[in-house]
DNA sequence: TTGATTTTTGCAACCGGTTGCAAAAAAAAT
DNA sequence: ATTTTTTTTGCAACCGGTTGCAAAAATCAA
């Protein structure tokens, strides 16, 4: 039924090692029983077991991506690019979906059973102990878009986002705005906690007091929606700084809703840069997340981490940028 | 190192048969040995390789799934839904992004070495040859998603695109719009060449003459918008019917630009009922895909060939259903 | 031509499980 | 207590590859 290396072996007239070393880079195979194995397989249709390579190997090629947030569109970009990035590298993506799961040795077992030769946990909201996990059952795992911290367990590939609130503070005072709130994600992520922090600093360091803080319940846009309703119910404010674009997305509706105008009534300014945030409908001045340079980046590492686990800790933090578009308005003179 | 059976089996003093049936639904074990091996491995922390077991038993509780759109939100309401439903049945997704991919065979190949038990070619868009080309592999392969017809090389889940075309031909009549066109995904995919075609043979029915047809380069927002653009340089429309939401949101977003009021110079009709399309910024009125039932259908459906291969040939249709928001001016009383 | 050196090859064991088969043990029937 | 039947167990072969090692073949040097 299935055309193994035997069969091949038995065409071309060859042991099964001749065969397999034709398939293994770098091995001692001779130009002549490489071509001989080479016409026997093509007349066979033979393409070689990756499941008996593993098992022989100890290598499966493939790479566990963890994720838990399915309702913010980024993450389609965050496949997109890891999915095609590992492609590219004769990987595949092994993917994890963590959605209302709490019990880290779950995805601890699912990822074993398959072997998987790394783990990429793809979030900035999962708790630290499930890449922990990973980690201590000796899988190689790289935190992408995780927190920036000393002594940190696991690798971390990201963003600073306390500089990355510090940046917003300014944006916003450049923009000349005084009566500033805070819009985050869910108060236990750690990109909300450090966004937070660096942008309360920041407005401090400047004398200006923090008009609210709210935290939606989620990386989403309903949540993004409640959230402005109850700060619209605080006291007034002139700027919003979000935590992320789609919860702004949220947001700016619930604002509108309300009759305000934006940015003339009250300025928006997001987080990630997501494709959406360039649509019409919104025009989002945003923090852009080099959200590329982390995938690849974590691929990297975890790549070089699976031949050598012993490897440095190492935390690789990219920079981000201001994306000026429509939401805040024009700079004063 | 790492734990295998034979440990287990050692600790537990049994046979490694006897470790393997302890792990096997339904095999003849007494409860007494079964208890044994259950303490030994918890002792040694022990879990089964799948990788082994695969090689042994030609089952690899993989399920290739296979999308060439990453740019569509939709897809992710997609992704969180076929990983989360194949992760309760003990399958996992090995995800193939074949954007910008033109030959078969690479995903055959793909997908052949890492013997999949089976595929779910999850797209309206790829090109039926692809999903042919898995099924002369030998793979149990289901295209969800996929065009309807009499007599296709594989199994279909998804909805009768000729229907749901005239039901919005009817909707947009319904509303009392006479001047009518039709904004497309791309002409090749047969998702738009049914939903033209019915919608368009439904109008002539009621002797309405199609205003104009453009189709899409793509079914992403940029692509709607620059249709949308095409469109307007055309004559005038009151109406137009979407062959997708997110194309729908790029064509609004171009129509309010152009400084049309909608649904009071435009009315728009979309397709899919994307999250988003609920979102206020866009409101939209479309026609429902029920995506949940597709996707369980298909797994359901792709399960069951494993088992048997030579199931007889079945297409799976669900019913689309119209969604009223507030793109089409009120219904005529 | 002969001997030394390098390259290529096949054998056989191994990776970590499963499973058909026959023997052993347990349970039921006589 | 003995025989028959049923259940449980271990042996050994197998799944489809890889790889260390020693033998064989090819190449080079003298």
């Amino acid at each position: 039924m299935v055309v193994t290396l035997k069969d091949v072996a038995e065409r071309a007239g060859v042991s099964r090692s001749a065969v397999s070393r034709a398939y293994t880079e770098g091995a001692s195979v001779s130009e002549k029983t490489r071509k001989k194995v080479e016409k026997a397989s093509r007349e066979l249709g033979y393409s070689p077991s990756l499941i008996a390579r593993s098992l022989a190997t100890n290598r499966t090629k493939l790479i566990g991506l963890v994720a838990n947030n399915f309702q913010n569109p980024i993450f389609l970009e965050v496949f997109d690019l890891y999915t095609r990035a590992l492609q590219e590298r004769g990987l595949r993506p092994l993917l994890v979906n963590l959605t209302n799961e709490t019990n880290p040795e779950h995805s601890v077992q699912m990822l074993r059973q398959y072997n998987v030769d790394g783990v990429i946990v793809a979030t900035s909201t999962l708790q630290p102990r499930f890449s922990r996990a990973f980690k201590n059952a000796n899988m190689p795992v790289v935190h992408a878009f995780g927190r920036f911290e000393q002594g940190s367990p696991v690798h971390v590939v990201g963003i600073d986002n306390l500089a990355c609130g510090r940046m917003a503070a300014d944006t916003l005072m450049r923009h000349g705005y005084k009566k500033i709130a805070f819009l985050g994600g869910p108060q236990m992520a750690t990109s909300t906690q450090d966004r937070a922090s660096g942008f309360l600093s920041q407005l401090k360091a400047s004398n200006i007091e923090i008009a609210d803080v709210v935290y939606a319940t989620a990386y989403n846009y309903d949540a993004g929606q409640e959230a402005m309703l109850e700060l619209l119910g605080n006291q007034q404010v002139d700027a919003i700084f979000c935590g992320d674009d789609l919860i702004c997305m949220g947001a700016m509706d619930a604002a509108r809703n309300n009759g305000l105008a934006i940015p003339d009534d009250i300025g928006f300014l997001g987080f990630n840069d997501m494709h959406m945030s360039a649509w019409s409908a919104y025009n989002l001045s945003t923090i852009r997340q080099p959200t590329p340079d982390i995938i690849l980046s974590s691929i990297e590492l975890v790549v070089s981490l699976v031949d050598d686990p012993e490897r440095a800790m190492e935390t690789r933090i990219f920079p981000c940028s201001v994306v000026e578009r429509g939401t805040l308005k024009p700079l004063k003179p």
